[in-house]
DNA sequence: GGGTGGTAGTTCAATGTTGAATGATTATTA
DNA sequence: TAATAATCATTCAACATTGAACTACCACCC
């Protein structure tokens, strides 16, 4: 007589392998941005996420909602988030006046002057942690799947 | 006259596609690993990972600088981390004989049975979250690509 | 129109992380 | 060997995140 629940399907070898430096590489690459983040001013990453996302957009701003899920934050963590950031004069709010209960996050001109001034140290961070350790030949495999994940994990 | 500093070596389209998906794909690998973990039992990622670390060396038990730097993460985070698996019985501390400055980290049995609880709902979970979605074919770039990631910035 | 259910965003308490300071021990060097 | 420096781990206060509860508003349907 056997148990009920299927034998899990373990991870091989080199599964095992791949896992465990997935998860070392993700740690060293944020660490290593923090590091960059804060000697170059004083934004986390995630703090330049958010003003990068709104940069991004045609009017500078974004719907509250609409910036959690593009950082896949909880919507209390952004709003905190958020928060600082204008308690620091980076962002300010703005009623939606289409949608009552919606707010925008809108970059003001010192949030996009911060992000000029951090940017050229991040985007060679950037490279250094991770686009230059790919090689060209590899680069669409990575970029490949990396897509496929964030399409397949998007519902949830 | 130009400017001093040299003009920065912004990312193409390609690798700001790349960067983004990486960005989006970590978040929703962590966001899925640790519902998956909280259904499963009450232990988040990381404390999956001091656990398993634990588990995989030979007498079940680590040197808190040890782990930590297996982990990325700070020393003071761990210390509280072990704090908290150590208050579950999930892990013991041990001072070190060799250097009475070391504190080892050790695997309980109620942490090993914790781990064993959790493992195949987790297992499962990296299947669906990375390991799966990474065709036969591209394993072997992926997996190079994160190690060369871990070892190049191994240092700092 | 009024009721029902859903969505947007914030708040709050509990929990977790950071980074500097500390105490204790070991390593190095003069 | 004494003095200095470095390492191991913890502590503490400031800061950040989580998740549930809450307010306000919109959408649907009878």
């Amino acid at each position: 007589m056997t148990s009920d629940a299927p034998e899990p399907n373990w991870l091989n070898d080199a599964e095992m392998r791949t896992w465990r430096a997935y998860l070392r590489a993700v740690n060293l690459i944020e660490r290593r941005l923090n590091e960059g983040l804060k000697a170059a001013g004083g934004l986390t990453i995630e703090d330049y996420e958010v003003l990068v996302h709104l940069s991004e957009t045609v009017d500078q701003r974004l719907r509250m909602s609409e910036l959690s899920q593009r950082l896949v934050h909880s919507q209390s963590r952004l709003t905190q988030r958020v928060d600082r950031l204008a308690k620091r004069g980076y962002v300010s709010r703005e009623k939606c006046p289409e949608d009552r209960r919606g707010t925008f996050a809108c970059l003001t001109e010192d949030g996009f002057a911060a992000l000029e001034a951090t940017a050229p140290q991040h985007v060679q961070d950037v490279r250094d942690a991770l686009i230059d350790l790919i090689e060209p030949d590899e680069h669409a495999v990575i970029a490949e799947v990396l897509e496929r994940i964030s399409e397949e994990l998007h519902e949830s």
